[in-house]
DNA sequence: ACGACCTTAACGGTGCGTTAAAGTTT
DNA sequence: CAAACTTTAACGCACCGTTAAGGTCG
């Protein structure tokens, strides 16, 4: 007579919970060998304890039990194996990446709060086109280019205009000039006028962070999305962007991967 | 008049999804910064972006929400906040680690479905101690090993034997000489007799694979045990296990972290 | 009045753990 | 007969996505 384990011992002998066994039989991952009609107990055979280890050691290295499934398979070739076992090397290699940044974030964090400063967060957005109106010009310093904006502000009708407001920095101090775009989103076709360009803020991946209004404020949330940036080895792409929101900032900056 | 944003327009500035905004609610992870009573809408304030991106942050990082929100919690201290990141650290830092083991696995496995030979699965498994009847021997050649076992199983009460069964390998051919101990689990007490010991087995952390009882499927299986257990970095601890099981071997080694 | 917004409620998916109530084996 | 097994059913967790059915805003 052929030996046959009921669930409690199979479970046992694998090394898995009779909960998980009832599961694998219920998905179609393991089904047992036989089911007694009479009282609906599972019966194992020996040789699924082979079977059921090959599943283990798939889901081991991180593969979905849908994947297992494609993968243990009997009538799967190899060829197809070979595929899955690509896509599943593919996330895990994805995986490694992203914790290894993870980590470099959470040890630069750990630091600033020895430096008992409050983290900066960075996050990413995505955005679409929009039609803006913008008055492009150098300046000396930072707050000169409040000129334009008021120039911009009051040459167009205000029904017109959009919640979103900022400027743009097409370089900054560092570069020896500084050259701002300060830029008003619209909500419906205006007449075109020599004062001011009609043009479209364009889709973008953006790293963003928050800022106060202040020169200092700013210059620390700039320095922390360039850290963020370098961790993860991406590249700014086109000028950055300041939102004016309610008595603060959204600085967002455009990139690109590296 | 202050600012205030209904779900939708703050989802759209803060790049989630209106759900997920009303499941932080929920949660009391985010809460809207005030709820209109007669339509019952949340409204958001510009500066709970920023709370937002806080939240966003950490979780990118790898933070379940739980620690998020005691990340975030006002009430907490910088010193609790250091100690979740420290957490969060190990953990990513484990993730690491078992996602490269996979890789290495991963690269491993391709390898073997190229050489067509059906990959072996390894598994690991705990076991409690067990107590056996044993008799240890050197011998000249593996199959000799099978008349101790015989002599072992006619020299015991057949009611007092337990399913199982298996050899304890004290040293392999490598090592020059070649010692193996045929055991018995008991289920009751015997008698003490000079021709069989009476012993456990440890309690073990064993590396486990399936093999035929020929000597070459064996030879694979323990060659893919000892690769397992070179990637993860594991090393033998103790005289390795044979178990019979249905017409196939179940191969334990005995291990411990290197 | 129409569409685009908002609300709550409820189910789905992953991989089981955890009762609970009831039948089976030793 | 009691202990230790088995069965199905159903809820819970984490983190929302996805309808569905119905009020609200411009």
């Amino acid at each position: 007579m052929a030996v046959r384990y009921r669930i409690g011992e199979f479970a046992e002998l694998s090394g898995v919970s009779t909960k998980t066994l009832r599961f694998y039989d219920e998905i179609g991952l393991l089904r047992p060998a036989a089911v007694d009609p009479r009282t609906r107990y599972r019966l194992y055979l020996p040789q699924q304890l082979e079977e059921l280890a090959s599943i283990l050691a798939l889901k081991d290295v991180g593969a979905s039990l849908t994947e297992v499934r494609n993968l243990t398979n009997k009538a799967g070739s190899n060829q197809e194996r070979r595929e899955i076992l690509g896509e599943l090397k593919k996330e895990v290699e994805q995986s490694i990446q992203m914790a290894t940044q993870s980590l470099k974030w959470i040890d630069a964090t750990l630091n600033e709060l020895d430096d008992s400063e409050r983290p900066i967060a960075v996050v990413v957005k995505r955005r679409p086109a929009v039609l803006v109106a913008s008055i492009r010009s150098r300046v000396q310093s930072y707050p000169e280019i409040e000129r334009f904006e008021q120039e911009l502000l009051s040459e167009l009708p205000v029904q017109s205009m959009g919640d979103l407001r900022g400027v743009l920095w097409h370089s900054c101090a560092d570069s020896g000039f500084l050259e701002g775009e300060p830029f008003v989103a619209l909500k419906q076709r205006v007449p075109s006028r020599s004062v001011y360009d009609l043009k479209h803020l364009p889709p973008a991946t953006l790293a963003c962070a928050y800022s106060g209004l202040d020169f200092d404020s700013a210059e620390r949330s700039y320095a922390a999305i360039r850290r963020w940036m370098a961790i993860r080895g991406y590249r700014v792409a086109g000028p950055k962007r300041e939102l004016y929101l309610d008595g603060f900032l959204e600085i967002q900056f455009p990139m690109r991967s590296a």
